[in-house]
DNA sequence: AAATAAAGCTACTGATGAGTAGCAAAAAAT
DNA sequence: ATTTTTTGCTACTCATCAGTAGCTTTATTT
């Protein structure tokens, strides 16, 4: 009954809202797209007008970049969750896991490089570009480690294993086999796996 | 001064432009996406109007599926030129080699995986379809008989094999490297291939 | 040279979608 | 109970872009 509780309770009911919007948006952007994504799709998956969403988000580009910070920042808990004890590979393999998940069940690949214009986009998103580098900078350390001990080629730059392995999140093959292959989940992500790290060839 | 003569001549003109068109298509696609290309942006680009680009291609639904059966067509005879007495492995890393190549230097992936809504459209065009299931009866074929000498992975299945080959000459990982790395491009390429067969671990 | 055809262009139409103005309904405050 | 604030909506504006009508200019025919 105090201001505070009211107040707490009201954002709280804001937040949630701002969440389903985000889900909404994940969904769209997913089967879409982000030129194919209209506001008028989010708004309606979810049963609200449009004016409302734009008193959370001002533009497009805005509930597109809050949505991808959503997901990074998902990526980063992640793997901060994982137990130290495990080696900076396992590391690796375990987030590309749950990132290839996210996906199967209809989640967005995590770097959109679907297209030029939609990572022009983020990088003018200040906030994304600073989770971005966060997670790259932990990724790359991981990457490093992995190659002194012999877990990863230590002959391959680190660059080309780091951008593959972002590749890899985002590889058109799952979808592929989600469509045209009548695997499970568990056996995509298990061949995957494999493929990422010990190639086409064993 | 026949007929004939002329009317080659004159075939010959149009066929020109009409490549020329397609030229202009695939630098457009290939740097902003079948989304965001306009048929200005084509027309402009070759110093033509538009109504004279509708001479050409009925729509930009047609101009892209032309383009991109001119690209497939490059594929296929790339493949058919190779040696036969090279190994199926070696004629699947050759061919990947010429697609990374013709990504580097400002070409399209061939397989536009970029988006749902342009892969819908593909498959609405009956001359792609065909066009691609020729191609990957040969890639499969290819495959399968590599997995069978043991030059790639036996147990591992034809399809997540095939597929991940497909994704690897559209690996975003090349955009990446080429933008942000100094590598030059036969060391990229060299790279991509190197991960798309032996993977990350070596 | 006059008549006809072909090629190319400017200037439109119609549809779509981002973003907004300003009204209506509900909730809070007095 | 009445005023004020908040919340949400319908119905717009404005810009972009695919596709076209119909004019103009150049080439071809006779």
């Amino acid at each position: 009954m105090s201001i505070f509780g009211k107040l707490n309770f009201k954002d709280q009911a804001f937040k949630l809202r701002e969440d389903a919007i985000m889900d909404a948006t994940t969904g769209v952007l997913a089967s879409k797209g982000f030129d194919l994504m209209t506001m008028d799709d989010v708004a309606n998956l979810i049963g609200i007008s449009k004016p409302s969403l734009y008193k959370h988000f001002k533009s497009k580009e805005d509930l597109v970049g809050a949505t991808m910070i959503r997901l990074l920042e998902g990526a980063t808990d992640q793997l901060a969750a994982l137990p130290s004890e495990m080696s900076p590979r396992d590391k690796l393999a375990s987030l590309l896991e749950w990132a290839l998940r996210v996906r199967l069940d209809g989640g967005l690949p995590f770097l959109p490089s679907t297209s030029n214009a939609v990572r022009e986009m983020l990088t003018r998103n200040l906030g994304y570009v600073a989770k971005v580098l966060k997670l790259n900078n932990q990724l790359e350390k991981l990457v490093i480690q992995a190659q002194k001990s012999g877990d990863l080629h230590p002959d391959l730059p680190t660059d080309v294993i780091l951008y593959s392995y972002y590749a890899r999140t985002c590889d058109p093959a799952v979808d592929y086999l989600q469509k045209l292959s009548k695997m499970d989940k568990d056996t995509i992500v298990k061949h995957m796996l494999q493929v990422c790290f010990e190639g086409l060839c064993k």
